[in-house]
DNA sequence: TAGATTTGTAACCATTCTTGTTACAGGAGC
DNA sequence: GCTCCTGTAACAAGAATGGTTACAAATCTA
């Protein structure tokens, strides 16, 4: 339902957290996820911009700034979906409907404290967690 | 970022609730919703399947089969979408990486953690608390 | 009973989203 | 200078989304 985008940018840490002393290329990460390395280097600039990571060009690989069991999954989230809500509510609707006028307040206030509770469970995990279930 | 069916069906519904003696045509809640009636008896019909309201072809309208305060906003998540998982997981990750090897069943985790912390949520505001608010 | 109305559903379409791909400028290091 | 890498734009195929037309069958109404 969601894109996968979560999904590989989890991958993409988990790998830097395993390998803390390599260098490891887009090309390298690709060959684990299995996708191309132009989809790795995408996610990578995200999580660059959110400060997850420092990468640049020229040099192979990117950098965890933060330990492991700092990185919480929300802050992935939060890189990866930047400013996106996680339900849509439909635009337009009647407004001379009481219904219709009124639904978009309180859908939004519905929908606000679902995603805020989601949000709390993936703020409660790490990548620290990640990795020791990816190698238990 | 996950599509708009949950809050169309929220807004049929709230027609439904406060208009408990009225038959509303597909044709009239569309009018409200401002799309096409085909779009309105799409998930009227997941509605149905789903136990939460009744409905027959030739005769207008659709029932609220419970009251509004015994429908929770997690039955009509689930009506929507149902089986279907929030967060989608990159499938084909590379057997021969340790990581690639384990990352699905540790992304299934992590995502079923935060899953079930939305729809806890979701379960606790009903159609009652919709309307209340619609209309307060 | 005949005509009008309505639902349920299939089929189709345009638009957008998602993911993968090619291409290339420019930095880094040997 | 050559090679390798990142960052990024541009493009493309396929899927998802929401809207639309069409129509059979059920119900209602005059």
């Amino acid at each position: 339902m969601i894109n996968s985008r979560l999904s590989v940018a989890i991958h993409i840490l988990s790998l830097l957290a395993s390998h803390p002393h390599d260098r490891l290329t887009s090309e390298y990460i690709a060959g684990s996820v299995q996708t191309n390395p132009v989809v790795i280097r995408r996610l990578t600039g995200m999580l660059r911009k959110a400060g997850i990571v420092t990468s640049s060009p020229g040099t192979a690989g990117a950098v965890l700034t933060k330990a492991p069991v700092e990185i919480t999954l929300l802050d992935v989230y939060d890189a990866v979906f930047a400013g996106e809500e996680l339900f849509s509510i439909h635009d337009k609707p009647n407004p001379d409907c009481r219904v219709g006028r009124n639904i978009q307040d309180t859908l939004d206030t519905h929908f606000e404290r679902a995603e805020q509770a989601m949000k709390n469970e993936l703020a409660r995990q790490t990548l620290a967690d990640t990795v020791e279930h990816l190698f238990a």
